[in-house]
RNA sequence: GCAGGUGUAGUUCAGUGGUAGAACACCACCUUGCCAAGGUGGUUAUGCGGGUUCGAUUCCCGUCACUUGCUCCA
């Protein structure tokens, strides 16, 4: 792995953002737990997120959907034919194939789609399909691999009780497209957003949290009258852009790329990738696709229900059209800490861990740090009188240059320091972690002085 | 899933077929008064399960986890 993505992850398990998961169990393949301070700055992207494509939006709501739903769903989108591929290893050099491509390339005129996996199986071996790798016709025998996890309702597990768990949460919000319409009698557009767990049982996860078989999707399906669709896509663009830089990421380490047409998902017809630039190289936070009519028209299809919207101007009938703006929240996390992460050389030869979190993102916005331990009663009253309003954190282990540090390396933006003056004049000394400039504050204007400080703008 | 690499305190590393050691970190007390000071004391580890052996952290096998590459990625 790349020197300084091991130093990032050492970091975070050992400052308390992230855990492995099952750890004391040997861990389980690819999951990871956030602690302390991971819970409280993933709290932090999602609320942030929230307020900016909910709340303060005029025309956006949201919704918190299961992530159990009927398995007809996930026939209408295409997910449980689409998430299933037959792969097929050949024994001799070790490559890994699609059966249905082999076949498909080198039968062009067997219809491979009609095709069970007994059927590749036997097809295979009769016909001689050869390795395109080294030529040879020794395979493993087809497996599938279906990308969504299964489970059951009930508590006997026969087929009929198959459920699946959600790959995506975009689908939770076509669903209730109708019943949010209809009581929030708002008129289009509309944006839904939804935010919750999805499951997608990945082949090859890895990087760490980039991509795992559990994550957090934060997703906002906006629906918009038919020919408005790419003027609203651009609006979602720029606002989603926007705010990815207004988490305070290095401008070197963001781009932005337009799929090319063949690029293009089935059910798209225009996309943009926002990208990150990890140690590990170009990844994928967040998909900005123009989806058209797809999901509802299917939805309607499926389900035999008119998901038509009645413009009351025009009194015109269409399945609206859906800009998406859905991004991982695991992977804008990664993008946060990577970002953030950074050790300073210090003129006495010692290297200062840092992390340059924006004061709104950090999961404590300030520490409490008496001089000595004789003032400890004076930094209990000040850290007592800011936790209703603001978290903060409380040190008295160690020399104070010690407590400085800590803070540093887990990104807390302000050091508040209790000193004997403190007693006399009812101030205290407030450092800056990035400029480590020293103010004096009155304890009485201390917490709008730190909320002033850490808002999001 | 296949092939390779790795696995010893919280971290970074030693070490040994005879019951594990350091540094830093952490905790307590003392000291200290603004950027990892010092003193004393203390807590903590051989991923898991088998096998060989009188005895295994060390050798062997399996497994699990991490990792690199390949296939996949709505």
């Amino acid at each position: 792995m790349d020197n300084k993505f091991e130093t990032i992850v050492t970091h975070l398990q050992t400052t308390g953002y992230v855990f492995q998961g099952s750890q004391i169990y040997g861990g389980l393949s690819n999951s990871w737990d956030y602690g302390p301070l991971g819970s409280e700055l993933k709290n932090n992207l999602k609320e942030l997120w929230w307020k900016k494509f909910v709340n303060e939006s005029p025309t956006n709501v949201g919704i918190d959907a299961s992530i159990l739903m009927n398995p007809k769903v996930w026939q209408a989108t295409g997910h449980i034919s689409t998430f299933n591929d037959p792969l097929i290893d050949c024994k001799h050099c070790r490559a890994r194939h699609r059966a249905d491509d082999l076949i498909a390339d080198q039968f062009p005129e067997v219809d491979v789609n009609a095709m069970s996996m007994e059927e590749m199986n036997t097809f295979i071996k009769e016909n001689n399909v050869v390795c395109p790798s080294c030529g040879k016709s020794n395979f493993t025998d087809v497996r599938q691999f279906n990308m969504m996890f299964k489970t059951h309702i009930g508590v006997t597990e026969d087929s009929k009780s198959t459920v699946y768990l959600r790959p995506e949460t975009a689908q939770g919000v076509f669903v209730n497209f109708k019943n949010v319409q209809r009581v929030t009698r708002k008129k289009l557009p509309l944006g839904i957003a939804n935010v919750g767990k999805s499951f997608r049982n990945e082949i090859t996860p890895g990087n760490f949290i980039f991509r795992t078989r559990e994550f957090t999707q934060m997703e906002l399906e906006f629906f918009c009258k038919p020919g408005t669709d790419l003027e609203w896509f651009n609006y979602w663009k720029t606002f989603s852009i926007k705010f990815v830089e207004s988490l305070g990421i290095k401008d070197e380490n963001l781009r932005f790329r337009d799929h090319e047409p063949e690029e293009l998902a089935f059910y798209s017809k225009a996309t943009t990738d926002i990208e990150y630039k990890f140690p590990f190289g170009w990844g994928e936070i967040w998909g900005i696709a123009d989806r058209t009519d797809y999901d509802l028209k299917r939805h309607q299809e499926f389900s035999g229900e008119s998901l038509e919207y009645l413009d009351p101007e025009t009194n015109e009938k269409y399945v609206p059209y859906c800009i998406e703006p859905s991004l991982g929240l695991d992977r804008l996390f990664l993008m946060v800490v990577t970002d953030s992460y950074d050790e300073e050389k210090m003129e006495n030869g010692e290297i200062r861990k840092i992390m340059h979190l924006k004061p709104f993102l950090a999961p404590y916005k300030a520490a409490i740090l008496p001089l000595n331990n004789k003032l400890s009663e004076k930094a209990l009253e000040v850290f007592n009188g800011l936790i209703p309003y603001i978290r903060v954190n409380y040190d008295t282990t160690g020399s104070i240059g010690k407590r400085y540090r800590r803070n540093d390396e887990i990104g807390t933006p302000y050091c508040i320091t209790i000193d004997f003056d403190t007693l006399e004049d009812q101030s205290v000394t407030v450092r800056d972690r990035d400029t480590m400039k020293q103010e004096r504050v009155k304890i009485s204007n201390l917490k709008d002085y730190l909320m002033e400080k850490t808002f999001y703008r």
